[in-house]
DNA sequence: CCTTGACCTCAAGTCGACTTTAAGTAGCAA
DNA sequence: TTGCTACTTAAAGTCGACTTGAGGTCAAGG
């Protein structure tokens, strides 16, 4: 397959794959000329990083998740983790969403004066609520401190 | 309050209030010297910021719920929209969430044999699991359409 | 023979929300 | 008056996942 045969059947930009391979993802099997010559098994190794992206893993994650061969090996517990991620986000986004609800239909002339809507403002001050706001600066900050 | 009250009692860093004010998302009174005075309700502001940001709002969207004298005016149809938004997350991450959770537990030797896992892979490579993954290229491709 | 067009590389740009840095200034204590 | 410190500014840097742009190569078709 060239680079071209891989988008059509990826949906995948060309620019995509190219960084992709940069990136130690996905690997061509040789070149015809300068072209790239991929394998069948890319499109699944493709499928693979989309399926890995969308649970939120990193591209790094995930490549960390190959093995030299181009084969998954990916570790149950990472999967067992992310999902309590998952469940994490769930519970906070359902919260959020019932608030939004409330808020929405809410009588009071203004939001500033609905009790519910004071304490959701006050736990997504706290970062109770969706701590992903923080994720890249509370890491920083960690990382600080250590 | 001058700043370093502000960051005492917000939380926030003095660099991320500065931020906010050249955005802005928030005003200062005044100034004593060269140093900013902020009125006590900055930090009922700075608690709906982050409610608007936990909730998924950008600060640009936050910005625009605020009129010109700081009072918040905001569209329960746009709470109601966001809702819905944050509905279609939640689905879709409990559905990752179910299938990370059944690969972790699935007794085939390689993921790439169980079944739920391809069909799982199938859908995240056609997009419909996860669209935030492209969310800002699909807002691109769809303005360069127009 | 020459053009077209699909592909290539490498570097730089984009987006959002901040943070960091460098250099300057002003209020207050000693 | 001197010096400390907390504040100020503007500009540049960061992070992740790509995209874009400029300039180059090569095989095939008219």
């Amino acid at each position: 397959m060239d680079i071209s045969e891989v988008v059509r059947r990826s949906g995948l930009p060309a620019s995509t794959l190219r960084f992709y391979e940069q990136k130690g993802l996905i690997a061509s099997v040789g070149r015809r000329g300068l072209h790239r010559v991929f394998a069948a098994g890319v499109l699944e190794q493709l499928a693979l990083i989309a399926l890995g992206r969308a649970a939120g893993f990193s591209l790094d994650q995930i490549g960390a998740m190959f093995g030299a061969d181009g084969r998954p090996r990916i570790e149950r517990q990472r999967l067992v983790e992310k999902a309590d991620e998952l469940d994490q986000s769930i519970k906070q986004m359902t919260a959020m969403r019932d608030g939004l609800r409330h808020a929405a239909a809410c009588p009071a002339p203004s939001h500033l004066e609905c009790p519910k809507f004071r304490r959701l403002m006050g736990l997504a001050g706290a970062g109770v609520i969706c701590e992903r706001l923080n994720e890249t600066s509370a890491k920083k900050r960690a990382s600080r401190k250590a």
